[in-house]
DNA sequence: TCGATTCCGCGAATCGGTTCGACAGAACAT
DNA sequence: ATGTTCTGTCGAACCGATTCGCGGAATCGA
C-alpha cells in the first residue's frame, strides 16, 4: 500500500496526502481528515527507503561496537542499552555494526552506503582507523572515547586518568604505600586502548606524588582471569596491601584470589576502582569505586550526534566525566606491612 | 557521488555500471575493468536506500530486544551478540528495536515502516501481542523464545520444562527430598514469560514423579534479589537441601545467601540451573547446569529467518535445545536432613 | 553475400515518497 | 468591475539505484 493508493482512495493527489502528513503545507481539515481515514483504515505507513532517498537522511545511526566474540563488559553493555534507549526516544532507529577483524564489511557498508545519518563509535583507540575513515567520509560522528587528538573530535569519555589517580590518592590517604594497578587485557592495552593508557598514566603519576611504590599488569576481563591475577601479584609482591583497577569484569575474581590468600576485604586488602554502580553494588563486598555514569553518557553521546547531523560545520563538543569515588565496602585502612 | 557521476566518467551508461557491478548480464572485460577503475578511485558504494527502494528489500533484519531499562541477563546478551555477528556474516544490518513499554513507536516504525526484510523476537511471551502484529503484517520473523501456540511461526527455544524437570531428577538421584525452584522475576512471570511458566511445569512434574516435596518463587534478576530470596527460602523452609534455577543473573547472591546461613556448596546445600557454560564456569564454585548453547541459538535463529525470507510459504520450523546437564561443583549428595 | 545469432551497451521506466511551481477560486481592497 | 492576496490542491520533477526492451556491431553458418 503506497501512498498512492491512499490519494486513490481519498480522492486527492498524492501531493495532497504528503502535505497533509508531514503538514508542511496547509490542506482543509475536511481532506485532512478524508485522508486521516483512508489511512487508519488500510495501516499505512510511508516506505522508509523512498522517504530516505528523496530526503536524504534515514533517520537512523549507526552504533560500532567491539566485535561480539570477544565479550562486552557490563559497562560497554550499558552504554549499547543507554544508547538505543536515548535514540528511540528521539524517533531514531539503530543500527548495529560489529567492527575489527573480520567484520569490516559491515563498518565499510554503513558508512559509505549512507545508511545512517551519523555514528557513535565505541572502544576507540588512541590511533584509530575508523576515525579517521569517517572524517574523510564526511559522516557526523561521535566517540565514547577518544582518539590521541581529542580536539580533533565530538566525544564524551571517562577520565581514567583522574579517576585512577584519585584511587591512589584514595588508598595513599589510608596509609597504604605499596598499591597494584589491574588494567584490562594485554591484547587490547597493546593495540592502543586509550583508558588502558590513561589509567597508566593517572597512576604513575599518583604514585610518584605520594612516593609510594606501585606495580601495574594486565588482566583479562574475566573472574577466572581476575583470580589468577591477583594471585600472582600476591606471589611476586608480598608488600601490597591495595589494588586499584579498571576492570571491573575481572573484580569478582580478584575478591577470590584474596579470600583464597586469606586475606579479607577490607580488613587485610583494599580494592578500589572504577565501575558502573549497579555493578559495583552488587559485588560483596559492595566495591568502592568512582561509580561511571554510563547510562547517561550515552545519551549525551547520542545528543551531541544529533546536534552534529543538524549542524556539521559546528565546533566539536565534548563531555569527560570525572565522578567522584563512592565510598563502599572495599577499601580501609593499611594492615599488612602498613604502618599498622 | 551517485551511478551516474560513476558512469559519464567511465563514459558508458549508468545501467553498464549497474550491471557491471551486480554481474546480471554480461559486460566485457574491458568496460568492467575501466567502471571499477572509476569506483575504486571515487570510492564509491550504491546508495543503500535506492536500492531498498527498487529491489524492495533492505538487507537488514531487525533485532526485538527487551526494553533497555531493564538490564539484559547474560544470556539475552549473547543472543543478540551471536544474532549481530551471525548476520554479519550474511552481509546483513542488524536494525535494534527495545520494545515493550513506551518504545513501541520504534516496533511499529520497523514493522510497517519496511525498514527491514524480517524480524527476530526475544522475549516472547505466551501471549504475545508483537507476534499477532507481525503475523498480520506479512513480514518474516523469526521468535528466540515461543507463543502458547508454537506451531504457528518459526522459533528456536530453549526446553526450560525438560531441563528443569533433568535438575530435580539429578537432585533426588542425590538424594534431595526437599527441594526449591528460583524462577526469574514475578513481572515477568505474571505477564506469562514462557520460560517461567514451563520451568513451575516441569519442576512440578518431576517433584511429583519422585515424591520430592518443592517450593517455587520468584525472585529479582540481580545478586542482592538471590541472596534475599535465599535467606528468606532458609527462614521458611529449614528443611530444605537444594535448588534448582533459571534465574543465572541471581545465583551468585544465592551462593552468598548460603555462605551467610553457614551452609557450604556443595557439602551442606546444593544447587543447579540452566544457564550459559562462561557464566556457570565463572561462578565459585562452578555451577552444575544445563549449558544453554547461546550464541549457536542466536546464529540459528538468523539462519531461519534469512530461509524465511527467502521462501515466505514454507512451513515453519523450530528447533528446542535441551543440553545436557554438566556436572561441575555446585551438586553433591544430600545431607541436612537428607539419609545422611 | 545475406540472414541469424550473439554480444554489449543504451535509453527509459520504475520503485514510493517529497517538493516546487502553477493555478483555480474565494475573499478582500480599491 | 478590477486587481491583489490567500487557501487549498494538482501535476510533474526528482532522489539513485535496478531492470526491461531494443538495437548496433561483430560473428557465424550457409
Amino acid at each position: 500500500m503506497n501512498i498512492g493508493e491512499i490519494a486513490k482512495r481519498a480522492g486527492v493527489s498524492r501531493s495532497t496526502v504528503s502535505y497533509a502528513l508531514t503538514g508542511k503545507r496547509p490542506v482543509s481539515v475536511e481532506t485532512k481528515r478524508r485522508i486521516q481515514a483512508v489511512i487508519d483504515e488500510l495501516g499505512y505507513r510511508p516506505n522508509a527507503a523512498a522517504r530516505a532517498l528523496k530526503e536524504g537522511r534515514t533517520r537512523t545511526i549507526g552504533l560500532v561496537i567491539p566485535p561480539a566474540s570477544q565479550r562486552l563488559t557490563d559497562m560497554q553493555l550499558t552504554f549499547v542499552a543507554s544508547v538505543v534507549d536515548a535514540a528511540a526516544r528521539a524517533d531514531l532507529d539503530v543500527l548495529l555494526s560489529p567492527s575489527g577483524g573480520e567484520h569490516d564489511r559491515s563498518f565499510e557498508r554503513i558508512v559509505t552506503g549512507r545508511r545512517v545519518d551519523g555514528v557513535i563509535l565505541m572502544e576507540i583507540r588512541l590511533e584509530d582507523e575508523r576515525v579517521a575513515r569517517l572524517r574523510h567520509s564526511g559522516l557526523p560522528f561521535v566517540g565514547i572515547g577518544r582518539t590521541r587528538r581529542p580536539e580533533e573530535m565530538s566525544w564524551v569519555d571517562i577520565d581514567y586518568e583522574t579517576l585512577i589517580a584519585r584511587c591512589v590518592h584514595h588508598l595513599a590517604d589510608l596509609g597504604h604505600r605499596h598499591v597494584a594497578l589491574i588494567n584490562r587485557n594485554a591484547e587490547l592495552v597493546a593495540v592502543g586502548y586509550g583508558p588502558g593508557h590513561r589509567a597508566q598514566s593517572g597512576f604513575e603519576h599518583a604514585v610518584a606524588e605520594r612516593g609510594l611504590s606501585g606495580v601495574q599488569v594486565c588482566c583479562g576481563d574475566d573472574a577466572q582471569s581476575g583470580q589468577a591475577c591477583v594471585e600472582e601479584l600476591l606471589a611476586r609482591h608480598g608488600e601490597l596491601t591495595a589494588i586499584a583497577t579498571i576492570n571491573e569484569a575481572a573484580v569478582a575474581g580478584m575478591y577470590r584470589g584474596l579470600s583464597r590468600a586469606g586475606l579479607a576485604v577490607p580488613r587485610d586488602f583494599s580494592i578500589v576502582g572504577v565501575a558502573a554502580r549497579h555493578w559495583a553494588e552488587n559485588l560483596h563486598p559492595p566495591l568502592t569505586a568512582a561509580d561511571v555514569p554510563a547510562d547517561e553518557m550515552g545519551a549525551r553521546a547520542v545528543e551531541l550526534l544529533i546536534q552534529r547531523i543538524a549542524d556539521p560545520p559546528a565546533p566539536h563538543r565534548h563531555h569527560l566525566a570525572a565522578p567522584p569515588i563512592s565510598l563502599r565496602g572495599s577499601t580501609g585502612p593499611a594492615r599488612r606491612g602498613g604502618p599498622a
